[in-house]
Order: C-alpha cells, then structure tokens, then sequence
DNA sequence: ATATTTGCTGACCATTTGGTTAAACCATCT
DNA sequence: AGATGGTTTAACCAAATGGTCAGCAAATAT
C-alpha cells in the first residue's frame, strides 16, 4: 500500500510523468495520460510545470542524476581498477533489476536530441574520464593490467553492464527465455561481467 | 546527384519514411514531414500504406532485415568462434559506421512494443542461439576456450558491437570526444573488440 | 471575521494530425 | 478518339492534443 495522500501534487505528478515519459518517451507521451496516472487535473500539470516540454525535462533531469552517480563510481573513486570493475558490475546491475526502464530511456532521449548532452555537462558533476584515464595509465606502466586505451576499457564496461537492459527484448528473443529466465541471465552477470573483463585485461 | 525521377513514389516514400522513423520514432513522426522529404502529397503516403501504423512497420522490417543476417553470421555459420568474433566485430561495425540510427531505431521500438518480437519471431530466419550453444559446448570440452554460458558471451558479443552506436551521445559527453574523434574510437574497435573477447576465453 | 494568497478544477480554444474523398491526370489498350 | 485503370492531388474532416483562463476551495495572513 502506498500512502498517495501524504505526498504533494506536485509530487504525484513527477511520478505519474517519470511512468509514462519512460515509458512512452516524449512525443508519444500524452498529457491527460499523465494527469489520469497522477490522478489529477491536467490543468496542474501546468499549473506546476508550464509544459509539456519543461515537465519532461524535470523528469530527465532527474532520471539522469540517478544514474551518474553510479557513472562516477568508475570514474572518480578511490577504488582499484579491479575493484571498481567488480562492485560496479554488481552495483549497476542490482540497481537496474529495480529500474529497468532508466537506460532505455535517457539514451533514447540523447540520440533523439544530442544538444541535451551539452546541457548536462554544464551542470553538476557530469562524469569526465580523466581521473579514470590517469589510473589506467599508471596500473599499465606498473605492470597491473595489459596495454589498453581507457576510453576502450571504459566504453567496455559500461556495454557489458547496460546493454542487457537495452536490449532485453531482443535478447530475449534470440536466446528463447522468459522474463523469469532472463532475469537470471542477467543475475548472474552481476559477477560473471567482472570476470570476463578481468579476464581480459590481466596480464 | 541522385536521380530521383526513376525511382516509383512507393519507394520514395519508403525511403522518406525511414529517415524520418529512424530520427523520431513512430509516436514523434508526422505523416506530412514524411510526405514533404519524398516531395509527394500525403494523401499518396495512405493510398501505398494505408496508415501510419503499417508505413511503420514496413520501414521496421526493412531495418530488421539488414541486421538480422549479422547476427546469424555468427549464430548460424560455419565459422570458428574466433573468426566469427574477428569478422562480426569488424562487419559489424563497418556496416554501422554507415548506418549508425538502425540499431537505436530497432531497440526503441522494441522496447516501446515488446510484442513485436513475437511476430518477428515466426517471420524469417530470426536468428537463434541454438547452434551456437552446441558451438561453445563442443569448444569447451575440447579446451578451446574457457568454461562460459554460450549466452552471456553471446551478449557479450553483441554489448561490445553495438552498444558504442547507442550511447554515442553520452560517451562523447564522458570521453570529451568530438564527433571525428569518436568515430576514430569506433574505427579502432574493429578489432579492439574481438581481441578483447578471445583474450577472455581463451585458456 | 475578513482579506489575500495559494492550490486546484471544469470548460474552453487553436492547432495539429491521421485519415478520407472526389476529382484530375496520364499512360495504355481498343 | 475514347474507354479504362492505375496514380496523384487539393480540399476537407473528426478527433486528439497542448495549453489557457476564470473561478472555486482551502489555507494563511491581517
């Protein structure tokens, strides 16, 4: 039972948006569907967000800073490369059975509208490689991992751990399991994609 | 200079329709642009496809059609699976570097309409992971390559290929990349991918 | 108690959008 | 030349859609 009296509209109405927008992306989201979801009327919608336009980027925006956090992990902790591979295989994994919609749609957004990602740059800690790229270079010359460029590595690691959210639908097809299979396809990736990686680049 | 006059308005309107489905989706589509980019009068769009709907689905399995036989190259030929990782690594993303919306375009739908896997599915020779299985199984026991599932180093395969295309937006953002700069990345995973996989598998 | 601000709603509007229809156009056959 | 059948277009339409606005309701201030 979720107490809906206790939160705000304009609380209700970010949630009914975030369901909708993630799931039906920006042009083929309706605002009376959001109002319904919200149980609302929809002139709140834009009573508190004016638009169609500025309500969706309230939802993006809060989409994306649930995700670069976890980006950032990797890139600026203090961890050891090994470490970081292993904990966010886990952590990114884990997170993602609980919101499986999440990288589906901030990268669809991204490509239906590339300028967005200069906005976002600006902005609060948007995740950047060179901390990442320093460490590599360092556990390469230390005789720690084999020769390979970060950016590589990187791209690697962030293929093996999202796209099977992505793709699950295809996947799912290819490979002839159900959600329940396939959830634990993507269970066991949380250690299997750390191994796979490490395997690789050890020496 | 193309030559657009000897080409049938049924066609000029396929090839409208892809580029703008591929940019914007269905929801995000209008009828008229489409009309207008094939220099033809909207109601011709319904007299060749009737709705939008089935306009849509037409330029889908079109681009379902060219990526499907990749995928079979290395689920149903009869090559090594290291030839297989070398070659689908490198065709893939050269036929990509070309086409760099498919396979964006194919997942969101998808994921917009799982269902439509279903259908595609008794279609064609949608691509099946069963001879691959019997591959890697066979591969293992004759200590060609490490014990692994045939379907996560399958998604693995796939992850490392394709996912580069789907976050390109976003990687740029985290590698400070430029668009020539990325697709020099891209070029270079022709075969930085594959080495990075049979360097996992192998004993 | 009354005034004033803030939260919320129903009715309404202009525009957009997918789709239809009747008529014009044009090549081919008789 | 005239009939025929496929192709193309302009004009139109009903429904959907994002958005506005005046007013009601409820809280807050005076």
């Amino acid at each position: 039972m979720i107490k809906t009296k206790d939160i705000s509209a304009e609380e209700k109405i970010l949630n009914a948006a975030e369901h909708i927008f993630e799931n039906k992306g920006l042009s083929g989201a309706r605002m009376q569907e959001i109002a319904d979801e919200a149980k609302i009327n929809k002139s709140l919608l834009h009573y508190y967000y004016r638009s169609k336009q500025l309500l969706f980027e309230a939802v993006f925006k809060k989409a994306f800073n649930k995700l670069a956090p976890q980006i950032n992990v990797v890139l600026n902790s203090d961890q050891s490369i090994c470490d970081k591979i292993i904990n966010f295989s886990n952590n990114y994994t884990s997170f993602m059975l609980k919101h499986p919609y999440l990288p589906n749609f901030i990268l669809q957004e991204l490509n239906r509208n590339p300028d967005f990602v200069t906005e976002l740059i600006s902005v609060d800690n948007f995740p950047n490689i060179k901390n990442f790229k320093i460490q590599i270079e360092k556990a390469i010359s230390e005789g720690k991992i084999r020769q390979i460029k970060a950016e590589q590595l990187f791209i690697n690691i962030l293929a093996l751990n999202i796209f099977p959210f992505i793709a699950a639908p295809l996947i799912k097809g290819f490979v002839e399991a159900s959600d329940k299979e396939y959830k634990i396809i993507l269970e066991k990736r949380k250690t299997e994609v750390a191994d796979f990686i490490i395997k690789s680049i050890k020496l």
